[in-house]
DNA sequence: CTAGGGTGTTACCGGTCTGTAACGTCATGA
DNA sequence: TCATGACGTTACAGACCGGTAACACCCTAG
């Protein structure tokens, strides 16, 4: 049978999700090759044979991650079809989810703090999905009607950027806890100065 | 003579600047304590005696590195004397000064990412600095005639917090370029609704 | 049945890491 | 002069890291 359908999960894929999960609670740096594939219940053979590296490991792992974070977006337009400003709030609420539920923050941005080489492969990944998740906060905010849509999009973007780090250093009892009232106000004031 | 300033700087002081310095440019876990005693001019033995370990070593960077902070307050009160909306706003150009000179984010966010095991003993002085430096704004923010002196504080602070970590990410031309329009905005809004 | 590809196992390489032991050096101060 | 203490040097321990080699296994397609 040629579907591709396999009941069992490949190693490859649990090597994925399972990496994905330990950079996540652990970082990158805090996590080796052997941990992983102990974890996903494989072996580091099996690893290298789908992977060229750890660094490329890393690359698969934040697509992967950003291809997750894209689902969200969709379930958005299906909640709230047509509606841009409703999935804008819809956004927030999400927002305010992964602060009070995950503890820690984003994976790229993460990763970008680890690995302090300009140089890493993994960089311009982070800079080329980070760009096209501003890419698509922008439209939203366009097509829900703001008339500075970049300047609410990309303060929208540093609000929840920093409140997913400060929830690191300081705990969710801290600044990020007022992340809600800060997106929604400023959504508002965006809106009153609203334009064409 | 027993006055204690020596001219020649005491390794100990030597192994704390270099620290703080490759912390910062290259991530704790991204620097090893031969590179550091190296960079200083000295050697392994000389820094574990005068520091337990490589956390405490950690931990007393990060001290220094607020302390560090701290003088830049000290200096707004210098450059303008009792007018607290001034101090305010020359926090923001310090502010936005550390985005385009820097490429690196705060020392403190930073390690609280890199160090991920939450009873790590840096942690409890990470959140312990940065209630601190909370406060500061809130003050400040206060004695300028706020209103709502804490949610700009708040608001302010996670702005710069993920500016911080943006530049990181995707660089100085991202959204962080728009720190300082989105920060005087905020201020003014605030002190539009301005209350006792 | 058979061949081959995906997988598991073990062992290993060279390197790096934190931290310690033992000893040598040197300046200072009494 | 001599003892003390700070500092430097070398070597090492024990662990972990990323990555590779060689070989055995087993399921499946033909």
């Amino acid at each position: 049978m040629e579907d591709g359908t396999v009941e069992r999960v490949r190693p490859r894929d649990r090597i994925l999700e399972t990496a994905q999960d330990m950079f996540h609670k652990h970082g990158i740096k805090g996590v080796g090759i052997d941990a992983i594939t102990e974890a996903a219940g494989t072996n580091k053979m099996t690893l290298y044979r789908h992977f060229d590296s750890k660094d490329d490991l890393i690359i698969q792992c934040l697509r992967a991650t950003a291809c997750k974070a894209g689902a969200m977006w969709e379930k958005f337009e299906v909640q709230h079809p047509g509606n841009k400003l409703a999935q804008l709030h819809a956004w927030v609420r999400m927002a305010a989810d992964c602060l009070t539920a995950d503890g820690r923050g984003c994976d790229m941005a993460n990763a970008a703090i680890e690995l302090t080489d300009t140089d890493h492969p993994a960089r311009r990944v982070i800079k080329e999905l980070k760009e096209a998740q501003r890419d698509r906060l922008v439209t939203l905010c366009r097509d829900a009607g703001i008339g500075q849509a970049e300047l609410l999009a990309d303060t929208l973007s540093l609000l929840l950027e920093g409140a997913r780090v400060s929830v690191q250093s300081v705990g969710t009892e801290g600044p990020s806890a007022q992340f809600v009232r800060m997106a929604e106000g400023l959504i508002v004031s965006f809106r009153g100065t609203a334009a064409g």
